[in-house]
DNA sequence: TATTAATAGGATAAATTTATCCGAAATAAA
DNA sequence: TTTATTTCGGATAAATTTATCCTATTAATA
């Protein structure tokens, strides 16, 4: 469905998210052990992050990346989605074809249209800080 | 959301599908020109179709790919997709977790599983027969 | 100001997916 | 039985994605 790159940055957006309460920076070293990625690999997403303004890095000594607490509720997963892996998987046709659309539209156009469409209201209405809280509760679980 | 080969195995499939009712054979030349895909790449999907008795070969003069036209009703979309990208779109976690259930779900678990149960259901429930007779009828088209 | 700790970014490598090529095997028909 | 036609299957190549490594740049602090 996505990305290694995207699974990573979602998972990593997260893992800031959760150390913004109480306001403190993580390293990609940090990341990687907690989300079970890759680091340098784990690094170059979260560059990618920073340039789309979705986390936030600070160089130097005590620098790392961060994420204002009061921003979470605002951030969705979209945005991440969209920053990694582009809005292909919404605009895509789902068999490949150029164009595909109402007027031309691919065997299973409709169908899949039902589909994307349900995923693509999940990940406009999911916020970081729902899966964050999720995540310090214990519901939930960054890597396996 | 599905690779290539398996967009590929899937209008191909279709196009065979049409032709079924007419009793006629297709060669791979004839489907990579109609769905506009490499005819190789093309030829070896259709090879693994064949390994999983979706489609039918007859090989040597006069051979080609074959359907029977009885059973497209029956020929469901999730059957092609099994064959070629396997279950890892239905079972797969969305963040790569290697064990996500509900005893240990990774953040987005509850919210995958209505979007891809809703992607299975699509799958299991779309027929070749179905998918073939809107291309006939000009509703739908294999290429852009 | 020098040192140390950290992200940024370019170059490169490994792995996977996509794509091509060619000879072998099979089949129909001359 | 020979020839033409066609799928099968192995080897290889190209493209993309995933992953690693090394140096430059930045910033805090001693």
């Amino acid at each position: 469905m996505f990305s290694k790159a995207c699974e990573y940055g979602i998972k990593a957006a997260i893992f800031i998210a959760i150390n913004s309460y109480e306001n403190k920076r993580v390293s990609p070293k940090a990341i990687a052990k907690e989300i079970n990625s890759p680091e340098a690999f784990t690094a170059k997403i979260l560059q990618d992050l920073v340039r789309h303004d979705i986390i936030y890095s600070i160089k130097g000594a005590h620098g790392g990346f961060e994420l204002n607490k009061n921003s979470l509720a605002s951030i969705k997963l979209s945005q991440i989605v969209n920053a990694i892996d582009g809005d292909k998987i919404y605009n895509g046709c789902g068999l490949g074809l150029h164009t595909c659309d109402e007027n031309h539209p691919c065997p299973v156009h409709d169908k899949f249209k039902i589909v994307r469409d349900e995923l693509k209201y999940m990940l406009e209405n999911t916020s970081l800080e729902e899966l964050a809280l999720n995540i310090k509760s214990g519901f939930s679980f960054l890597k396996a």
